[in-house]
RNA sequence: UGUCCGAUGGUGUAAUGGUAGCACUGCAGAUUUUGGUUCUGCCGGUCAAGGUUCGAGCCCUUGUCGGACAACCA
């Protein structure tokens, strides 16, 4: 198609807001043109599905234009944060696929820096050092509604204040002691306008700067002068700070020169049904048991939908299917599901396994007999080649493949019933034995030789296909089935309820003894199959040798089951 | 009885004054040696009331509802 002279025009069509806003900015040269963007995580915690998406955006936009994305710790609490944190934030970024420009960047690179521009505040009569107590300066704050009440301290002499901050820094006053603070306006409907904070003394081991500083920068003095060192020209975050703009730019129209100005940007974060997002709901899972960790499959972690199974792609196109906008949304957790599906079905090997094993006796199937059937390893993918399975007189099939007193529409086994065995024969059910609890024990089959798959008789038609292993060649495996940890869509939107009152007690079922295909002797952690007819699974790092651990990763859409619930 | 932000099917997200589209979900059907996949069809939406306009989801006014803000957290 040539480009038509609109070319150089805006397109804004189809656009996220974001994106529209970028576009313009390009059309008007702003900041050169350039488009720098970052990821700024507080290294106090892991990543969680939420930031997946604030990630997607930041880098997905970055490549978009053509432009950048920094990776910037912003670390300036140190009281909280850890390189433990630092390396789960980096190691969860890359598998995500995204690699950030350049080094990874620190607020904390920015201290003495920023402590210069403080400076240049404070004797500019924009700053002042104030000695009241913490509880004195939060009743002065006021309230939304009413304004403020002025810090007797508010117009003490620059040199005053000038030398006290200094003071601070050298460490001459214990914590809480004093304060630097913007002088702005303690009547502003804005609260965080009201002179706001930008020093606290914090004597407290930082993880990168180690002793060297005991003031520490609050968040909205650190964050746009970092973003301006970097160069950054749009400052993408989460819409709780959209009322901290106004003093995002009041610090750079402060101290920015040039035209070059970061702007800020909000949009509206992610939230997921059956699930909780909060780094503090999550730690209180992870420290109550209520789950086995961070990584535990059914937290909405990075890493624990990467143990879960979710891969980077299906992440991937799970935010851009989720889309961006400055409304409060909560997904369906299914979509996310779908997106793992979709890509899952595209690339995982095709296996029979035997979750709840049946013993099924082929009467007619001679002792001793094996057969290698052959068997396609993906029919999406039809480079994936077959795979050869052996079939012998006995075999498992599903408990629930089995009814006794089958209803019509139940297109499996029962008695005189015929199914196929996919990949092997057509057989009939002549019998089954009980115990004395009325439990089905053994069900009898006959074989008809001639439906052999791929034989000249296989064409005949049954309503059932059945996924079965040979009880002769079967391996064994744990399986761990993950289902949602929580039954209530929105736990943590109740006033008068905690959120772990809703955990799911069957969020997670381990079966032992289930029964695999031979083929699977050789799987190793982090390989992902379908389970025919069960669902994504993938091999846990608990396995060991000859102990094979499968993680559900989400069941096959079944249209079936869900009819009879 | 403050300021700021937002409101489009069940859930998300487009339409930037000119036919309300897409995805997920749901329902129905076709195909299928996975009750999977794939394909087809269907159900279903502009918060309300005024105003501007030939024409409003979009612009204006008012209202309603939802969210954010009162850490020496980010």
């Amino acid at each position: 198609m040539p480009e038509s002279e609109n070319e150089k025009s805006r397109k804004l069509s189809g656009l996220n807001f974001i994106e529209a806003i970028i576009e313009e900015d390009l059309y008007n040269n702003k900041n050169q043109g350039r488009v720098h963007l970052r990821f700024p995580p507080e290294p106090n915690g892991y990543l969680h599905i939420g930031h997946a998406k604030s990630i997607c955006l930041n880098f997905g936009l970055a490549k978009t234009y053509n432009g950048l994305c920094n990776l910037r710790f912003d670390d300036t609490n140190p009281e909280k944060e850890d390189v433990e944190y630092v390396d789960s934030i980096m190691e969860d970024i890359r598998w995500l696929g995204f690699e950030w420009y350049d080094k990874a960047y620190y607020a904390s690179d920015y201290f003495e820096q920023l402590y210069q521009w403080a400076e240049k505040l404070i004797t500019a009569g924009k700053a002042y050092v104030d000695e009241q107590p913490q509880e004195m300066i939060s009743e002065q704050r006021g309230v939304p509604t009413r304004p403020g009440t002025e810090s007797p301290f508010r117009n003490r002499p620059v040199e005053e204040s000038l030398d006290l901050f200094r003071r601070m820094r050298a460490g001459e006053f214990t914590n809480g002691a004093m304060v630097l603070r913007a002088k702005i306006d303690m009547a502003s409907p804005n609260m965080h306008m009201r002179d706001p904070i930008m020093y606290r003394i914090l004597h407290h081991h930082h993880h990168r700067t180690g002793d060297n500083w005991c003031i520490y920068p609050m968040y909205d003095w650190a964050h746009g002068q970092s973003d301006f060192i970097e160069g950054i020209t749009h400052s993408v975050c989460t819409l709780e700070f959209e009322i901290h703009r106004p003093l995002y730019d009041w610090f750079l129209d402060q101290l920015a020169e040039g035209s070059y100005r970061p702007r800020q940007i909000e949009f509206a974060r992610l939230n997921l049904s059956y699930t909780v997002m909060s780094k503090r709901k999550l730690l209180e899972l992870v420290n109550e048991g209520h789950v086995n960790g961070w990584d535990d499959p059914r937290m909405p972690t990075i890493s624990g939908l990467r143990r879960r199974g979710y891969t980077p792609l299906s992440i991937r196109n799970f935010a851009d299917r989720i889309g961006v906008a400055k409304r409060d949304n909560v997904i369906d957790v299914g979509l996310l599901e779908f997106s793992v599906r979709e890509h899952l079905n595209q690339v995982a090997p095709r296996v029979f396994a035997v979750l709840d094993p049946l013993k099924v006796i082929i009467t007619n199937y001679p002792e001793g007999k094996v057969e290698e059937m052959e068997l396609q390893n993906n029919p999406e993918d039809p480079d994936a080649g077959s795979r050869k399975v052996a079939f012998s007189r006995e075999i498992y099939i599903e408990r629930d493949d089995f009814l006794e007193e089958p209803p019509k529409k139940f297109f499996r086994l029962g008695p005189g019933r015929e199914v196929r065995l996919k990949g092997a024969y057509i057989v009939k059910c002549e019998g089954f034995e009980k115990d004395e609890n009325g439990r089905i024990t053994e069900i009898y089959c006959t074989y008809d030789p001639s439906t052999k798959s791929g034989g000249s008789g296989a064409g005949r038609k049954v309503k059932g296909t059945l996924h079965w292993v040979s009880v002769a060649h079967a391996i064994e495996a744990e399986v761990r089935l993950y289902d949602r940890l929580f039954l209530d869509e929105d736990p943590a939107g109740h006033e008068d309820k905690d959120f772990k009152s809703f955990i799911n007690p069957d969020s997670l079922k381990i079966l032992q003894h289930c029964k695999l295909e031979q083929s699977l002797e050789t799987a190793t952690a982090g390989g992902q199959f379908q389970l025919q007819r069960l669902g994504y699974f993938c091999v846990d790092k608990d396995s060991r040798e000859k102990q094979l651990v499968f993680n559900r990763t989400v069941p096959l859409r079944d249209p079936w089951s869900k009819k009879n619930r």
